[in-house]
Formats: structure tokens, C-alpha cells, sequence
DNA sequence: ATTTTACTGAACCGTTTAGTTTTGTTACTA
DNA sequence: TAGTAACAAAACTAAACGGTTCAGTAAAAT
């Protein structure tokens, strides 16, 4: 009977690969438009699905978004938090080789993964109009960053830091508001600033 | 004669006032609603004007918007640094007075003022879209504060800073991530932390 | 008193939107 | 081979959009 002996052409695709699909294309779109200007159309067109086939997998714009943003909530929190950087225990004198890595990490994430800047500016700009959204973010990625970054700074007795907790938030504030400034907000070509000096000083100002 | 005794009913207002009106009402429609989902019908009606004459005032939506974003960003700069924070010299021993009133400042317009919010998220937001505004509030605001804090760091003679901009990234950083996370993305509800207790912890590890 | 200016309110244009229905085609299955 | 389920393509609805036009009105200037 010889079912499907060439699975990519000709064969129906797997109803998961269609959802798939689906959702490229509403990230493409989304991206590209935000949320308001994405029109359900072009999405259906980038993911080269009717829309009827759009409709019958999620049930609006509004879901169809909020399943893709949970989605890349998801993806972002593996990226981020697979590696090993976080096991326990830290071989002593390894926290701050780690700590810097880890500064170094998010600064080429923005710098070399424009995706990630399109999804930093739908989170901060659609916070407002979809809070549950922006919960899901602080709670997955947020709070995972400043658990495992306290940690770091708390179970290492070379670093002796008073408040880990409080480090944690200078430390990720300082490198946050570093990728916001210089990429989101094309700081670079106004107020620019070496990231290597910068992770410097700011080790400098914690490890101490 | 007795020309206009009732300056507020029947009397032309000046146009400078329509324009006023225009203004404010698409602030609350482009805060509320965004960029795209924002309706010049609702701005019309919001303004108590009609349509016609608000594009009379305005050639399109993107020049009220940019129109829009422009006076907010002047307005917000003027209200942050007219105070006297920033005036030469530093007594000795104010530095660090001085940057713990402007830290708290940060998270107090954060609390107080919902519009601030609803600005951050419309620069950030749509920073992609109109680029050109983001870089405008980059060089008014952004680059001004970096100035005000680094000057205040570097002619502090008390406070040991190796690199004084480097301080004040730190600075703004950790505070403007810190309202970033609580305010912005709801982080007072999943991580909670005293304000105080990060200002502390922040002046510690830098003066010194 | 008359002209000019600024405005309203409503109708209107063409386009686009989210979402649905209808029709035809294609692949799998009994 | 007949039937079924899944799909694409297209047309469609109803509403909203940005933006314009127009007739009429009221205030200001002459």
C-alpha cells in the first residue's frame, strides 16, 4: 500500500506541523507589525495556510497571539537557562568567570538575535493591553534570571556580597538597561559605550 | 464696548488652545490604545473637536503622534532635571544625598504617574516602528541623565570612582530596570523588593 | 454691514480589518 | 471505487479605519 513513501511532498502534513506553521507566520507578522497593525491575512499568507486553516487552530487574533507569545516565553527561558551555567555547586573562584560570561551572553544575544529585540519591544509595548502576558515573562525568564543569579552570588564565600539578592538586581539591571539603551533605543550611535568596560566596572563594583 | 467679559463660553478659543486640546485628547487615545489601534475619530471626540480641524492642526496621524511624543519628551525632560540636582559644584557630602533622593525620584514618578508608565511603553513599544523618536528621547533624556550622574560622580572627590560613567550606568541601570521589571511588567506582585533596600545596597557597592 | 476666518457635523470615499461561508480539489480510507 | 475528511481559494459580511468634502454657522476683522 506504500503509505506516504515521500513525506515531503505530496503527503498531507501533520496537523502539528500546520500549527507550527501557523505560528512562524504570526511571528513574522507580529514582529514585524505589533500586535494592533498585524493583519490575520498576512499571516495566513506567510504561513501558507488558508484562513479558514488559521481559524480552525486558534480561535482568534488575540489567542492566536497570546499562544505564540507563550510560546516564545518558552523557547526564550530554554535558550537561556539550558546551558550550564547554573549547576550547583560553583567551583570556587568560577562565580565571577561565569558571572562575566553571562553579562557577555546577554549583550550578544540583543546584538546578534534581532528577534530578540522584536520580542523585548512586544513585551514592554503590548504590557499594558495584555498584563498576563508580561506576568508570564516576569514569572518564567525574570524570575529564573534572579533566582539563579542570587544564587551565584550567595553560595560563593569568595564574593563577599552582603544582599545576593540585591546584587542579582544591580547586576541584571545594569546589563538589561545596557541592551535597552544601546539597541532598543539606538543608543549606540548616541551614548556609546564599550560593553567589555562596562562589565568591568561592574564587576569591579560587586566582587569586592 | 466690553469685548469678551466671559472669557471661558462663547468666545473663540485661541488656536494655540485647540492645539492644546488636540494634543491632550490624542495622549489619551495613543496611551490608551497605542499607535495602530489609536482612532483619529476618538482623538476628535476626546479633544472636543472635529475632524476636519484636527487635521487642520495636523497633517496626518503619524505627525500627531510624532507631534505628541515630541512635547512629552521635552515635557518629561524639563520636569526631571529643572530641579536643582544638578547644579556645580557638589558640596562635599551632598553626592551621595543627592543620588538617593534621584533614585527614589525614579521609582516614585514610576508609582505615582501612570502616564510615565504608559510613555515608557510607547517609547519602547513602538521604537521600532519610529525610530526617530526613540533616538530623540535617547538624546534628550537618556543622554542628559547619563551626563547629570556621571558629572556627579566624577567631581565628588568622597566618592572613589575609578570610572565615573561606568557608575552611572550602573546607577540608572539598576533603577530603571528596577521600575522596568515592578512596574512595567507587574514584578511587585512575583518579586517583591523594598525599594530602600536596593537604593542601599546600590550606594554601598558604589561609594567606596 | 460685509467679508474673512475658523469651525462643526455629517456625509462620504476607498481601503482594510476580523472573521465566515461557499465551493472545489485532493488525499486518504473503507 | 465510492465516500469522507481536510484543505485551499475565493467571495463574502459588517464594521472600522484614515482622510476628505461640503454645507452651514458663528465669531472676528474690515
Amino acid at each position: 500500500m506504500m503509505e506516504s513513501s515521500n513525506p515531503q511532498k505530496s503527503s498531507r502534513p501533520k496537523a502539528s506541523e500546520k500549527a507550527e506553521a501557523i505560528l512562524e507566520g504570526a511571528m513574522q507578522e507580529f514582529m514585524l507589525s505589533g500586535y494592533a497593525a498585524a493583519s490575520m491575512d498576512r499571516i495566513a499568507t506567510a504561513a501558507g495556510v488558508s484562513k479558514p486553516t488559521l481559524y480552525n487552530y486558534f480561535q482568534d487574533k488575540e489567542g492566536l497571539f497570546i499562544a505564540l507569545i507563550e510560546q516564545l516565553v518558552e523557547k526564550r527561558f530554554q535558550d537561556i537557562f539550558t546551558p550550564q551555567h547554573f549547576q550547583e555547586p560553583i567551583p570556587l573562584g568560577k562565580a565571577e568567570i561565569i558571572l562575566r560570561e553571562l553579562a557577555k551572553k546577554i549583550v550578544e544575544d540583543a546584538t546578534n538575535d534581532p528577534q530578540f529585540l522584536d520580542f523585548m519591544r512586544i513585551i514592554l509595548g503590548e504590557s499594558g493591553r495584555f498584563p498576563e502576558l508580561a506576568r508570564s515573562f516576569t514569572r518564567t525568564i525574570k524570575a529564573t534570571a534572579f533566582q539563579a543569579i542570587t544564587h551565584l552570588f550567595a553560595s560563593c564565600p569568595e564574593l563577599p556580597i552582603d544582599d545576593p539578592e540585591v546584587a542579582a538586581r544591580i547586576f541584571l539591571g545594569t546589563m538589561v538597561h545596557f541592551v535597552i539603551t544601546q539597541k532598543l533605543l539606538y543608543g549606540e550611535d548616541i551614548l556609546p559605550m564599550d560593553s567589555d568596560r562596562l562589565i568591568d566596572g561592574l564587576m569591579s563594583c560587586l566582587t569586592r
